[in-house]
DNA sequence: CGCGACATGTCCGGAAACGGCGAGTCCTGC
DNA sequence: GCAGGACTCGCCGTTTCCGGACATGTCGCG
């Protein structure tokens, strides 16, 4: 069991399953917030959690909400307080990965120079694969410096239709302007 | 950092210090029960616990008042709730030390011998070495089979003035009956 | 272009080391 | 004789250490 896994199994106090156009979805939160959203057999998946089922917690509540709405297209604002439990280093990225707007897209590279670790890219990548929390966290907005798709720990489908439900609902997908043109 | 050590640090809800003839001690519990109980400048000693700070605790209370008691010679009855967090062998070890009455002694391979793994001596002296709640977890009840101290990671004084203490105020420490005699 | 080398943080598996032991041997010193 | 110390060796759960593997991108070299 990793590390960061464990931490969040022993940290969660509450979970939620819901069901999604992508599969089932389990929930969990902390004291502090909401601490993982992931698709029923991804990879990463922290398995059964010792946490008690909740389906009356109200951030929990929000969350599925929101998720819901999501789906449907009708709103792609998450406004439940996050607890992301991970390294300094995954914290970086996964606060990174929150910039990124709705519609858009970044590399790797791009998320390695943001946080200052210009030659980081590969890291970024393991901590990309390991964001606890899908969806709202939107590592699937992150491609590889060519455009490909490169990996999701839902699987590539998911990446895929999660991409093409934004780009539908809410416009052209294009690129986030690279650092270099920013700076 | 030790594998259990951290979780004790993520999993502790609230600490308190008390002062002790044998020297300041760090009291911390969880939501389940009292996890720790340490000595100052002890081994295996958790170190800045980020949990709160509460006094007014009640299980933390109660353990402080009982140990308080303990140490005035008037009585040896430890009531609080404990989560004892460790790998399942640790706890199996620790269990079978709360089973040591006061005033008695056993044997590193006695307890070995009890919990199913007659040769595994030197893997209890491991676990009895960090044993994360000192004194109410009888750790220093257990001696060498020659009745040698070996070891304790308050420093064998302490180890020391716990079995005389426990002697004066409650008898002659004698020592467990062997295994072999049991069966 | 195509290919290899390298930078980077984290996880994972296997291997080795490390003890709060205990039993057995051998060798003192009375 | 015999008690007791020093030394050796097997025991076993845990920790530590090391070598790869990755959801990559850049650079240099033919």
């Amino acid at each position: 069991m990793s590390q960061t896994l464990l931490a969040i199994q022993q940290a969660c106090t509450a979970q939620v399953h819901m069901d999604s156009p992508l599969g089932t979805m389990l929930l969990a939160r902390t004291a502090a917030g909401l601490a993982g959203v992931w698709f029923e057999g991804q990879q990463h998946h922290p398995g059964q959690l010792s946490a008690a089922v909740r389906p009356d917690d109200p951030l929990l509540e929000d969350a599925t909400q929101q998720l819901r709405r999501y789906f449907n297209g009708e709103s792609a604002d998450f406004s439940v307080p996050l607890d992301l439990l991970g390294t300094p280093f995954q914290r970086r990225v996964w606060h990174e990965l929150l910039k990124i707007g709705i519609g858009l897209t970044q590399r790797y590279g791009d998320i390695a120079a943001r946080i200052g670790t210009p030659s980081a890219s590969r890291a970024v990548g393991a901590a990309v694969g390991r964001n606890p929390i899908s969806v709202i966290v939107p590592c699937h907005r992150v491609l590889g410096a060519g455009g490909a798709l490169t990996g999701y720990a839902g699987g590539l489908k998911r990446k895929v239709a999660l991409l093409e439900l934004e780009h539908k609902a809410w416009g052209e997908i294009r690129r986030v302007r690279p650092v270099e043109a920013i700076a």
